[in-house]
DNA sequence: ATTTTAAATGCAAATCATTCGCATAAGCTT
DNA sequence: AAGCTTATGCGAATGATTTGCATTTAAAAT
């Protein structure tokens, strides 16, 4: 039942009107999902989510409403081993996973050097990057 | 038609031997097209390939020898975006993957001091690395 | 406030890649 | 060569995601 600062939820509101994305009932029941999940759900764990705040939410549009939150920028959505796509709100500087192969566990790191390294390889090929995955896959160490 | 040295496969096929792994028509057909391959062929490609060798191949099979092949550990599944999933033989050393959003081109990459520094970050996390994936999505530089 | 109109929704059916069940075929060991 | 065990082909089943369509609804226009 962790969740992070309200306000946030206005703020997604309004800037997706002004990109002119309608608003309804199931999209803030997604959205507010969305905002008070501090882990990465998948598309059916956010449709129990919404549906907390509008029983009539579908899985349907939790997929679509998906896809246009990810299109606007607004929403990420990770492609981990195992399961089917996870989501969270693009709303925190960019980062990668680490994921614990014990528990599912997803933990959040970023390495300013990793990124830069990445860049210079880019482009020693030649490439510009538009984005990238790094996932690393892992255990505890038993000490 | 690209292909590499085919004494590999003669090497791939005692070596799998050697682990109890049944050596069938089918399985060299694909294990050759395989061998045969420069790219990343998804399963479907293999089997075309594989069909050249041995028009009776079906795809359950291709599908049912790459499990057996990867869990052997002699041949790598990568889950690229977009397409299904695109394997390889894990006879090279470690590399990751930029990936041509334009051309769907695969490049291959290493980088000594990002996997040195994926050891450093989950160990500061207390974590032991299992396995990772690393791949830049990115479009050639525009001079 | 009411009408209008394009866009969003729920539902079920359709996809797509991959896996499975089962009857038959074929490796390997003796 | 025979027997036991595993692999194969086929088609059906799966799981995640998408889509068609009739219906509702948000938001623009009266
Ligand atoms: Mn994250
Ligand atoms: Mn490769
Ligand atoms: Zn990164
Ligand atoms: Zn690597």
């Amino acid at each position: 039942m962790t969740h992070r600062d309200p306000k946030i939820l206005n703020e997604l509101e309004s800037d997706l009107r002004a990109e002119g994305v309608r608003i309804t009932r199931q999209r803030m029941a997604i959205l507010s999902a969305l905002a008070g999940s501090a882990d990465h759900p998948t598309a059916e764990e956010l449709l129990s989510r919404a549906r907390e705040k509008d029983p009539s939410v579908s899985l349907a549009t939790v997929y679509r409403t998906l896809s246009v939150l990810v299109e606007s920028g607004t929403v990420l959505r990770n492609e981990f081993e195992g399961t089917g796509a996870r989501f969270e709100l693009a709303d925190k500087p960019h980062h990668d996973h680490l994921i614990d192969l014990d528990t599912g566990d997803v933990i959040e790191f970023s390495s300013k050097r990793i990124e830069k390294l990445q860049e210079e390889i880019a482009e020693e090929l030649g490439y510009d990057i538009v984005y990238h995955r790094l996932e690393l896959y892992g255990r505890t160490k038993k000490t």
